[in-house]
DNA sequence: GTCAAACCTCTTAGTGCTCAACTATTGCGA
DNA sequence: TCGCAATAGTTGAGCACTAAGAGGTTTGAC
């Protein structure tokens, strides 16, 4: 048995030999997986009314700890996407009463985004289904591989120099 | 030095202690490269005048070999994409000339997506760029590392069921 | 104290995608 | 042979996002 990545290097490999296609086989596979992750994730998170992007706003408040609230900013460099998603966003995520906007008093450009109380009883809710879902996604590797896997992802990222902020 | 990742990871440690978070570590990870590597790609393939979307469809027609041809069905399986999303870009991509449509005699259903001559050239001329921005992705990690982290993915897309077409 | 530069968020226009309904064609079963 | 379900691809509405830039606010140099 083997993966669908193989049998694209298998195709390369007859119709260019003479190229060196193997980052395909490590790049390719890590975002194939990924997208299918993306998917499953997606669609356990609607079946429990919620997007993918705003369940990322709830975790990222409710792993900040009290008083559950950040700046939009905080957002763009912990998600990867732009200030106007962030913007459509909070918009969506107020109107189901899941956050609300502050106005900074000090600094009067800054908003900050806050959790409601409903809010964090969704995500308390969520989190424990969301965490079986994901080691659901992992089941095919023991706890050996797992941290092996783990550890060099890390160091890609590291690579990338994906590193964390100096706090 | 840690990754970003890894703050989640002690974020969530503190405001939920009781919660096993490791899947996070992986996942999260896995996640975060899949859309760092993402990007880079498509800011690379967007620097010569190519959609990711676009590029996918050239390279799966490409490796398919002469007559450099498939039905759009085929694209659906290989992609992840739905069939309208295939339509479009199709549509895209005749514009620029770089494949045609062309109906099927014996199963009037059917369409076949043909790269011209010209997507031909540029699929060929941009190949071995593209390869080596992939490399470049994965200059993190050693040899021994890499193949380690490949045959780890490869089990993981298996056991999700993402296995090769019996052909 | 003033003004320009830097900063933070929101707005707008446009893109590529999904979902579901639709058209056209094929092939199976009575 | 006819009827109808299954199949292949297209269409249209709607959505989340990006890119670029505007609006309002703060900071720092003089």
């Amino acid at each position: 048995m083997a993966d669908s990545v193989s049998v694209v290097l298998d195709q390369w490999r007859r119709a260019r030999p003479d190229l060196d296609v193997s980052p395909i086989g490590t790049v390719g596979r890590l975002m194939r997986l990924s997208r299918l992750w993306d998917k499953a994730i997606k669609d356990f998170l609607a079946e429990n009314g919620l997007e993918s992007g705003e369940f990322d706003v709830l975790s990222t408040l409710r792993r900040s700890g009290p008083p559950y609230e950040l700046t939009a900013g905080a957002f763009l460099k912990a998600s990867l996407v732009t200030s106007g998603a962030i913007t459509l966003r909070t918009d969506r995520m107020i109107a189901k009463g899941l956050v609300e906007r502050v106005r900074d008093d000090v600094d009067r450009r800054v908003v900050k985004i806050r959790l409601t109380e409903h809010g964090l009883q969704v995500i308390d809710g969520l989190l424990p289904l969301h965490l079986a879902n994901e080691a659901r996604l992992l089941q095919g590797l023991d706890d050996a591989d797992l941290e092996h896997l783990t550890a060099l992802l890390s160091s890609l990222l590291e690579s990338y120099g994906d590193v964390a902020e100096r706090s």
